[in-house]
DNA sequence: ATTGGAATTTAACCTTGCCTAAACTAGAAT
DNA sequence: ATTCTAGTTTAGGCAAGGTTAAATTCCAAT
């Protein structure tokens, strides 16, 4: 029998779903160890969820050798994408949370909010298109915005960019970035940077400058805005 | 070996606790037909289930007869229902919800949202100690306002009374209660009752009359405020 | 071409919550 | 006092998701 992809999904399986569909993203591929390691549980669980979640039709799997969603898996990856975005984004404007703090909060709603609730939150923001990380939001329909930013780390020096997404994971660095005033939209110039993987320093807007690692730098994602520095 | 009532109970056990407080608080005790029909189980899950409570200590169990909440399970079930009647204000007040459809949305999210969340959302509204449905709040630390409110059946003709709590299930009786401008707090005398559970006809502020028939009326908490009409 | 190791899958088992069918009280009605 | 019955509990199962241990399979390195 043929499991109609109804309504509601467990929790689990939205946390495989949004997994896979992050790993494909990130590295092309989702392989069994990364979406145990990912969702900090053993490989054979995961062997066994993807056997169902073939069977439901939302992923297609060659054994041995990983995973790809189908339309209807990726379309529901993008729903809670979408809810996970939109939360994250209403705890921040109207409910004063840190940018740092509000993954965790998040991924626990992401999975018990009704698509009104969602709705009425994103209306309350002014239906924004990123959310305050930068990334962007998918729309009701599952339809995301194909990016094409450079790590920072692309940039040379002399060139001028805007920092356009940091991210959402690790809330220490979060937090560290918050303190050093970079968030999407700011605008900075290279002005220096060491061969070898060594610290980049920029300038900010106000004339302010600041080195930043190059691990760091390299999780930022920029857009070019001006060929040289003026 | 003894269960200790840590962090985090399943969405299941939580929704026992809830049936079960509620159940004791209307009609002095629990039956375990009584927490099937209001789970919409069967009674054989509530057996197995009541027996996993009480070896974590959350009631107590006399076979055949009954189930009773420890202190621990009340202090849990308060939890419970704090959440919910601040995530149903803060739908209702910053979310446009409506008084009728929040019941549900809130049945899911009281189980998702961190203690932390609640209590932005308790700022946001500025710490209220009923919810619009005039039902009490508890404390964080598992208060609850002891209400000695009367049904409206029990108001003599000429007597006059403030209306002070709705309930909030049934969202078809509560669109209608909506809609006669009947609300937690609305002043009104009772001008004529009829005999035998017939309905009563009460005047509002303004001097708006309404007819309430019997099975409505005598779900509407209320508080006597007058003795007699003046 | 063979082999050794890492990754994957299978096998066997556990827990949580639910189910139905059958066995058992407790208490009302005779 | 006995019986009948409604309500409760026990017994036995099932599905979802997880676990560890053992068997596979792929691939890369000899």
């Amino acid at each position: 029998m043929k499991a109609s992809v109804g309504k509601g999904l467990s929790r689990s399986i939205e946390d495989y779903l949004k997994v896979i569909y992050k790993l494909e993203a990130d590295s092309g591929s989702a392989q069994t160890s990364a979406i145990a390691e990912a969702l900090a549980i053993a490989p054979p669980s995961v062997s066994g969820m993807v056997k169902r979640l073939a069977e439901a039709g939302l992923l297609e799997h060659s054994r041995y050798r990983g995973v790809r969603l189908t339309e209807a898996g990726q379309h529901q990856a993008l729903r809670i994408l979408r809810r996970h975005r939109i939360i994250e984004s209403y705890l921040i404007e109207q409910l004063e949370y840190d940018w740092h703090n509000v993954h965790q909060e998040a991924e626990r709603l992401e999975h018990a909010v009704s698509d009104a609730l969602i709705d009425r939150m994103d209306q309350a923001l002014g239906r924004p298109s990123h959310d305050p990380h930068g990334a962007p939001i998918p729309t009701p329909d599952g339809e995301i915005e194909t990016i094409h930013y450079v790590p920072m780390t692309d940039l040379d020096v002399g060139s001028a960019g805007q920092l356009r997404m940091v991210g959402d994971k690790d809330s220490e660095r979060l937090r560290f970035i918050a303190s050093l005033g970079l968030r999407p939209g700011v605008a900075f110039d290279v002005v220096a940077r060491q061969p070898f993987h060594g610290p980049l320093t920029i300038r900010l807007e106000g004339g302010r400058e600041e080195v930043i690692g190059y691990e760091l730098a390299n999780s930022l994602q920029c857009e070019r805005s001006g060929g040289d520095a003026k």
